[in-house]
DNA sequence: CTAACATATGAGCATATGTTCAATTGAGGG
DNA sequence: CCCTCAATTGAACATATGCTCATATGTTAG
């Protein structure tokens, strides 16, 4: 009858697991965050930016020559990057230098890379 | 005269820079995949999901209840974490029991935390 | 100053994504 | 055999996302 409410019936399935979960269960916050981290992440084209930035700071052009992309589109790209302080930049001339912004970021994206290959 | 090559005009800036990254870029396969893995964890209906599998492995009922979402919404989720590898199930009578796949993963989002929490 | 070039940004568009809703499957219990 | 309930699935819809294109900003060279 009220199929908005599909939500399990009874009070929950395993209370024991349940309660305990519960207990020890982060706050909303921090997770939605972490989960914007991965979702600044997760794209193929963010990824191969930090990947080249892994292995050394460059700028826009050079990003965009290696990617083999518009600068417009990796412009983009590294705005998002930027938006979540996953990389960080400074000015040089005409150019802009990016690269990441600790050694936090290269280590996820090791252990990631671990459990692709796994 | 031509806006699609908006890419470096000049071979690229930072010959040197970009020649060491050429040499140590991995292929996009895997970088692809790591992408694919990010994404599949960037959502905060999944990352509570894989945070709540963390502290206990949970039937889709457990699930629901806990994230106050329709069962629906949470199996369609639970979905695309079975297709990434990311969660494994059994069945036990009308249920089916979740749990993570691997340290793997509690590792990758021990990790993602501590960046979010610096 | 003007010209050239690196970068950034906003609008627009096509595609991807998350949720809801309805329907289906499958496993007990009466 | 029905009936209930857990779980899955597909369609539909609204929203988010990534790229292109055009334009703006800012720096350097002449």
């Amino acid at each position: 009858m009220d199929s908005v409410n599909d939500t399990c019936q009874v009070e929950y399935v395993h209370s024991d697991a349940v309660a305990q979960v519960v207990a020890k269960m982060e706050q909303d916050e921090p997770l939605f965050l972490l989960a914007e981290l991965f979702k600044a992440l997760g794209d193929s084209t963010r990824i191969r930016i930090l990947h080249a930035l892994s292995l050394s700071e460059l700028c826009v052009c050079d990003l965009a020559y290696l990617l083999k992309m518009s600068s417009s589109a990796v412009s983009h790209q590294l705005r998002v990057l930027r938006s979540h302080k996953i990389v960080t930049y400074r000015k040089e001339g005409k150019n802009v230098i990016y690269r990441l912004v600790d050694a936090h970021v290269a280590t996820l994206l090791v252990q990631g890379l671990e459990h692709v290959n796994e």
